[in-house]
Parts: C-alpha cells; sequence; structure tokens
DNA sequence: CGGCGATTTGAATTACATCAATCTAGGTGG
DNA sequence: CCACCTAGATTGATGTAATTCAAATCGCCG
C-alpha cells in the first residue's frame, strides 16, 4: 500500500503555468488548493525577519506539494517555467468523500513529506559539505531519472542549492569543482553536465597522486 | 480553526507506561497507533548504519505523537518515566467516521509537525550554536509552562541536546556554561535550572568588562 | 565505598564562512 | 548582428566557530 498520485486525477482541477522565477503562492498567504508538478521543477522555501531563506524542498514532475492546510508556511516559486496541476481544498473533499482510499492517500504523501524532512535534517547534522552535495546531485538524477552515463540538468542556482543544503554558495561552488575532478561530474553547458555516479571512488585516488606530483 | 487535542478522548484508547530510557516504538517496525504524552517527556529519533542519530522532537505532556501510518520512520524513547495514552489506527479510523472533525483534526496536527520540523531545519542552518541552545532553552521553558524566576528542568541528557541540535555535546556543555555566566541560567541540580529569561542581554555586558578585567 | 556513565574542561585542528575581486553567459537595445 | 550590461558563478585569501581528542571530575546506584 503506497502512495499513488494518479487517484487525484478524478479529483476536479485545472492546469496553470508558472514562468521561472515566478511565485505560487507566498508564506502567510491562505491556503486553499494542493499542487501536482507537470512538468518543470518548484522550490519551497521558508524566510525569517533576518531575510536568511532556508530551501525546504525541491518539487519535480509527478510530485504533489503544499505547505499548510489554511495557511501556507511556506513560498513556492517556480524554478523553471512550469506547468501545475491545482486541485482545490473544496474538490479533494469532495474526491474523499467519494473515494475512502484518498484520505489515506492524502495523508501518505503528508507521511512522506514528513520522512524527508526527517532524513534531511539528520544529513545537515551529520554529514560535511561534499557528502551533502554529492547526496544532493544523486538526489536529483533520481527525481528527473537522468541515467548514469546521461545528461544530469540541475536548475536551480548554486544560491538555491546552498540555502537548501545549508552551506554558502562559495561553497557549492568548490564542491561543484571537486566533483568534475574526480569524474563524477562533467560540465557540458551552465546547469548541465554529464553524470558518472560509479567515477567517484577510483577516479579520486588518482587525482590525489596527481595532486601530489603537481604539488 | 486550530487543532484540538481533547477531541481525541472519545477515541478508545488505553494508559500505558514507559520507564527512563526505554522504548516506546522502534525505527522500521510497523506502525498501529497515534500516542499522545500524559505525562513525562518523548524523544523521537532516527539512526542512520553509521551509528549516528538524529533526534527530531522531543514531545512533552499534552501533545500527540506518531512517525509514520504503516512503518515507523523513527524511534520513539521515554527521557524521563512517562504514561501515554496510546489511540489504535482503527480507533482512529472509527472517530473519524463518527466526528467529521477528527480528520481535519488529524491533518492539522501532522501540519503542526511538518511546520515546526521545516523551522527547525531553519533554524540548524542560520542560528550559531549558541542562538540554537539558547531558542532549545527557551522552547522547553515554554513547553513545561515554566515562569520566569523559576524552575526549569530540562531533562534530556547533554547528548540528546546535542544531536537534536546538531551540535557537539562538548559544545553543549560550554554553551551551557556561557548562559548560566549571563545570569539566564542558574544551575540548582544536575539537568535543572532557575530560569531569568530576561537577564540576556544585559548582564552579558557587565560579563565582558569583567572579562576585560581579569585578562 | 567503588565503579561507571555523563559531564566538564583544555588544547589543537579544520572545515567552512566571509570578504573581495574577477569572470561568464544570456539578455537587451542600438 | 554586435557590444554592452547585469546577475550569477567562480576563485583566492583570510578568519573563526565548532569539532576532535584527551583527560579530569562529578554524581548516581548498586
Amino acid at each position: 500500500m503506497s502512495y499513488d498520485p494518479q487517484l487525484l486525477d478524478s479529483a476536479s482541477h485545472r492546469l496553470i503555468a508558472a514562468l521561472r522565477g515566478k511565485a505560487i503562492f507566498h508564506q502567510g498567504d491562505p491556503a486553499s488548493a494542493l499542487y501536482r508538478v507537470e512538468h518543470g521543477c518548484v522550490r519551497l522555501q521558508i524566510g525569517d525577519a533576518a531575510g536568511s531563506r532556508q530551501v525546504i524542498a525541491f518539487v519535480f514532475a509527478g510530485q504533489t506539494f503544499c505547505a499548510g492546510m489554511e495557511t501556507h508556511w511556506a513560498s513556492a516559486h517556480a524554478i523553471t517555467d512550469t506547468v501545475l496541476s491545482r486541485f482545490p481544498h473544496v474538490a479533494l473533499w469532495d474526491l474523499v468523500a467519494r473515494d475512502s482510499r484518498a484520505a489515506l492517500n492524502l495523508l501518505l504523501s503528508a507521511d512522506e513529506l514528513l520522512t524527508d524532512l526527517a532524513h534531511h535534517l539528520g544529513r545537515m547534522s551529520h554529514s560535511d559539505a561534499y557528502e551533502r552535495i554529492t547526496w544532493f546531485v544523486d538526489w536529483v538524477a533520481k527525481q528527473t531519472k537522468a541515467p548514469p552515463g546521461g545528461t544530469l540538468d540541475i536548475p536551480m542556482s548554486r544560491h538555491d542549492i546552498a540555502d537548501f543544503l545549508g552551506i554558502a554558495p562559495e561553497t557549492v561552488s568548490r564542491l561543484f569543482r571537486r566533483m568534475e575532478s574526480t569524474g563524477r561530474l562533467r560540465r557540458v553547458a551552465p546547469r548541465r553536465f554529464s553524470y558518472h555516479p560509479s567515477a567517484a571512488a577510483c577516479i579520486a585516488v588518482q587525482t590525489e597522486v596527481g595532486d601530489q606530483a603537481a604539488a
């Protein structure tokens, strides 16, 4: 028994588009719907009074998201040009009344986000910056179904990645460079790489030897 | 419209006791109930393969908790001798069928934990260790309704606090010492303090002057 | 009283942030 | 179509908060 996004299709909804960088909803605004990403990528974030920003999650095609039942506890922004399905709350209650599986489905999807967040919290504490970046790249590859050896698009800015992983943008930049030197990534365009997950360990050793020779 | 823990009382449940240090459930075990802390304090945590531990939340009297609908994504342990109400899932579904408010109540409580976790994530990234500790102490004071100027019990170990805030136990110890030097806390027994939240800023300045004189 | 885990303290190290200066790509207007 | 322009990205140098390792101390419980 697991989460089934297709179940939502029988609820009333409409497609909406959001251009790159545009807000889908703002932290503090009243919440009235649940969303599913059909195409593109969305960023969920909270901001505090001091102006600092925490990116809570990136949502790729196929995933649903919301942030609060009554008031949005986070903002949502389109990272790329994005197409969304919007399911108003009333349509969801209607669906739940017609199909009891839907209620369980909603609870399971909420639980899924909770689990993700809990594990992300653990990663923030117990992993160093390089481990976080490598995890992040592998995670994006999985979300976008990028094949090993193929092309990997990482559509968000270095700043977004930094605010997600809790490190400085400069450090993100440096660690991407490090991943390239291990052969795990090769840059083919800005925010686009070729992805070689297996190349990590062995080439790292070669590079160390090379570094010593250079020094 | 907000969360109402009392609504649960009309669901079938029984009281259970957990001695200090005992597990209430384990990460990975099948989940079959929701719990409410009647007396004492509970720790929710996840552990990874490497043996490192992330404390997700501390739950005080009056709060409900669970970790997953089907499988527990975290373990729960009693920090002090604890009394719990256990609400089996079947009793909850029964309640939901009788009282439609209950379903919304469950969703709201899940959302509350999600919000807490999101803000905790932000704190871990954007606050330094001392800010985290002061926040934590103030938070425990609020949870346990400790009055300013009165006694504050902080029942969890330094290690638990460290794994919650993502810092080393030694650092926790040093920062508690720092809070004592500002007058915000005075130690009256192990894990028991007298609590002076307003004393923070002004006495901190006095201490700096004193430090300079001593140096 | 003795033992053992929890806590505290100290000294040395380091990973990361910060500050500041380029560099690059993509969009815009002439 | 090209030159500019600006936000994002990169790179280097420097500082520091917090970890780590190690040792002493405390407090609880048998």
